[in-house]
RNA sequence: GUGGGCGUAGCUCAGCUGGUAGAGCACCCGGUUGUGGUCCGGGAUGUCGCGGGUUCGAGCCCCGUCGCUCACCCCA
């Protein structure tokens, strides 16, 4: 048994686990490219105040779950609890809104949270999100919640369902808040949730018990607050998913962790994961580039959980059986043949043919063993025949058919494609 | 921060009311001359999380400690 251990509650993934989670990243990520989102590569970590000002000092994520530390010269350094407030630093430093907008970016990494684990929520844990710049067309928010869709649709999931509100402009929810207040005031409650109420009573909707579910079944929506211009956006954001066959509920009781959304906000829930079902979510943010010291610029983006949309692909049992197999593997029993495998290997490599070969000296059955755990799809065997008459065979590993080819890697190269 | 469950071979776990450890999978070798997966035979592997206590004797009981895990809170 090791001395060390990873720090508590890190995901780490390793082979097999990790050609999996590169699948489920890669697909989130060629969703947003293909929508024209470009990647942006941040630091992880950042001057604490970018999420102190950012995301706000009354969310639990700022209040309790961040990692802060003092550098060496003294600054206040924090690891990013999530991705939007960091690019919006960047992109007012580098004035990426002076040019063409929106400004469509995405980006893929490790965030961190100073939380208790559990089972989908860790210390550290990886997104992949997007963010669209500069308008606040309806026709953004319906990109920005359909390319979160067609990547889960991508993956082949089906056990999950999109919720979304709108939380309206600021004047909607001063109004709102006024009201709700009022009314938890007439609740009895206990002391550790009024003072929840306290730091934002939005969250006594999210909460999971009954007995306060039932209290809040009256509580005023901000739905019913809407102003016309915050409902006619909203409606036309609906319509634009109903468009796109993208199913949606209505949730008007549904929270977001961070403070900074306002207008169009969604999450995504898988059914089959644990307590934290979420698997995505995201929504518009009207003031926070202002908040940061830039321009005032709306913008609109969401993070998706990578830990877990895998999760969610295992439970449903959707990931490919094999990903990425190698096509090739090699196996040379005599020296001299280990030596032209070793080179026909490295040529292959470079016309791009994925392959390996069996090391050590384990005979011909030991390294059909191998190739057979490798996983590869074909195998060819290389000893003194082959070197003699340059004629050899590719075995089809599945089916246990040869093909017939010579030691030539172009040729090679020509075979192996047709083969899957 | 609060509460529940669990720590036995690389992995998943069994171990009856205390008598100094086992299975399956995985791994390695073999079933004679150049073809894997199935089958058969053989093999290696553990300070039973750690420390203390009770006992003639502790994987099993008691106390402590560390770790993991699930849930509350919150969130991806």
């Amino acid at each position: 048994m090791s001395k060390f251990q990873a720090p508590k509650g890190v995901s780490e993934y390793f082979p097999p686990n990790s050609l999996q989670f590169e699948y489920v990243r890669d697909q989130l990520i060629n969703n947003a490219k293909v929508a024209g989102y470009s990647l942006i590569e941040l630091p992880m970590f950042e001057d604490t105040e970018v999420f102190t000002r950012g995301v706000g000092e009354s969310t639990d994520v700022v209040s309790k779950e961040m990692y802060t530390f003092e550098d060496r010269g003294g600054r206040s350094i924090t690891l990013r609890p999530e991705g939007t407030a960091g690019v919006m630093r960047s992109v007012i430093e580098h004035n990426l809104d002076r040019g063409q907008l929106p400004v469509k970016l995405f980006y893929s990494g490790a965030f961190f949270r100073a939380e208790r684990p559990q089972a989908g929520r860790y210390r550290q844990f990886y997104q992949v999100g997007i963010e669209a710049i500069g308008y606040n067309d309806p026709e953004i928010d319906a990109e920005v919640i359909s390319v979160a869709d067609s990547a889960f649709k991508a993956l082949g999931l089906k056990n999950y369902k999109l919720n979304i509100t709108s939380l309206g402009d600021a004047k909607t929810r001063d109004l709102h808040r006024k009201d709700l207040v009022k009314f938890i005031a007439g609740l009895d409650l206990d002391e550790s949730t009024s003072e929840r109420a306290k730091l934002n009573p939005l969250r006594l909707f999210d909460d999971k018990r009954e007995e306060i579910r039932s209290k809040m079944q009256g509580a005023p929506l901000i739905l019913d607050y809407l102003s016309v211009e915050s409902a006619e956006h909203f409606s036309k954001v609906k319509q634009l998913l109903e468009s796109l066959k993208i199913d949606y509920f209505v949730n008007p009781r549904m929270v977001r962790g961070l403070d900074y959304y306002t207008g169009t906000a969604f999450e995504f829930e898988h059914e089959l994961l644990g307590a934290q079902s979420g698997i995505g979510g995201g929504g518009r943010y009207d003031g926070l580039m202002g908040l940061l010291g830039g321009s005032d610029l709306s913008g609109i983006g969401f993070g998706l959980g990578v830990d877990r949309v895998l999760m969610a692909c295992q439970a449903e049992g959707c990931l490919p059986e094999s990903i990425n197999p190698l096509q090739l593997f090699i196996v040379a029993i005599s020296q001299e043949a280990k030596s032209v495998a070793f080179k026909l290997v490295s040529e292959l490599r470079t016309l791009g043919v994925t392959c390996d070969m069996a090391y050590g000296d384990r005979g011909l059955k030991g390294g059909m063993k191998a190739a057979d755990k490798s996983g590869a799809l074909c195998t060819l065997v290389i000893g003194d025949d082959e070197i003699s008459s340059g004629n050899c065979d590719l075995k089809i590993m599945k089916s246990g058919e040869n093909v017939s080819s010579t030691l030539k890697a172009s040729e090679l190269v020509v075979k192996l494609g047709n083969i899957k």
